[in-house]
DNA sequence: ACAATATATTCGTAATTATGAATATGACAA
DNA sequence: TTGTCATATTCATAATTACGAATATATTGT
């Protein structure tokens, strides 16, 4: 599909069409600034995987996602993290709190997950925890 | 529809959804940041009359946009103008230059309008313009 | 009261979207 | 090379949405 052709109207409206779903919008929430596995998507909104794969897709093919691959994990991060600065001050404009919109907002590890992202941050917690005992 | 027990994320994409089919967001930009009639709409977009009202109605429900009677007119405004700054914004992350959306943002009056708003503003740059033949 | 005009509503159907079930792929470990 | 785990894809169908045709309502001028 190329884009090059499409009107104004249809290119804004392919990337709002995209969010514009509570189960997409819970999704782009849920990777953050930051970026995730599918399977800490699984762990954080319980899911299912194929699902969510889906709907990542659909994110994907609307330019609102990119991926990097490590090792069987595949890893999702907004292309543009802005995204979500702009959906908050919509939202802001609307009279919806914004603490309600970041709670949705995934930040750090998820302990169900198993990727390498998480499992360094949590045993790096898990330290820090330990040096702040020995205090 | 009590709003009050909705999500977080069913409030936000309710207001998305409303902007996010491309019909809808050229009669939101449209309307643009002051308030038209709908035969306004009508002549602007070359859409059937009866469609455009649809289409107002489902924006209105959404609380996208507010009325205001005037004898058999009635005039849409947006709620919250300021969605179109945030509009453009998205667009801009996602490199969709701001003149495209921005020419979709209706401005003045409608030559084939014949609300008072456009007829009013017609006949004002009428006499200017006669005044500036003058000079 | 009646005609004309601006806008709204209702209804039917075509088109699209949502979402579950099943299955495939691709990477790694043993 | 086989099994396992992470992720993707395909397919079917239920649910929703788009959108035209027809008609209704509200306001004003005559």
């Amino acid at each position: 599909m190329n884009m090059t052709n499409l009107t104004p109207e249809e290119k804004i409206t392919r990337i709002l069409r995209a969010v514009s779903s509570p189960t997409r919008f819970q999704i782009l929430a849920g990777i953050g600034r930051g970026e995730v596995c599918v399977c800490h998507l699984e762990a954080l909104l319980d899911m299912r995987q194929a699902y969510i794969s889906q709907q990542l897709m659909e994110m994907r093919e609307a330019d609102l996602l990119e991926t990097r691959r490590d090792g069987r994990y595949i890893f999702y991060r907004l292309a543009e993290p802005q995204l979500l600065d702009s959906l908050l001050e919509i939202g802001g404009l609307f009279s919806i709190p914004t603490y309600e919109l970041e709670s949705l907002i995934n930040s750090g590890p998820h302990p169900e997950c198993c990727c390498p992202n998480c499992v360094a941050e949590i045993q790096n917690s898990l330290g820090t925890e330990a040096k702040a005992e020995t205090n």
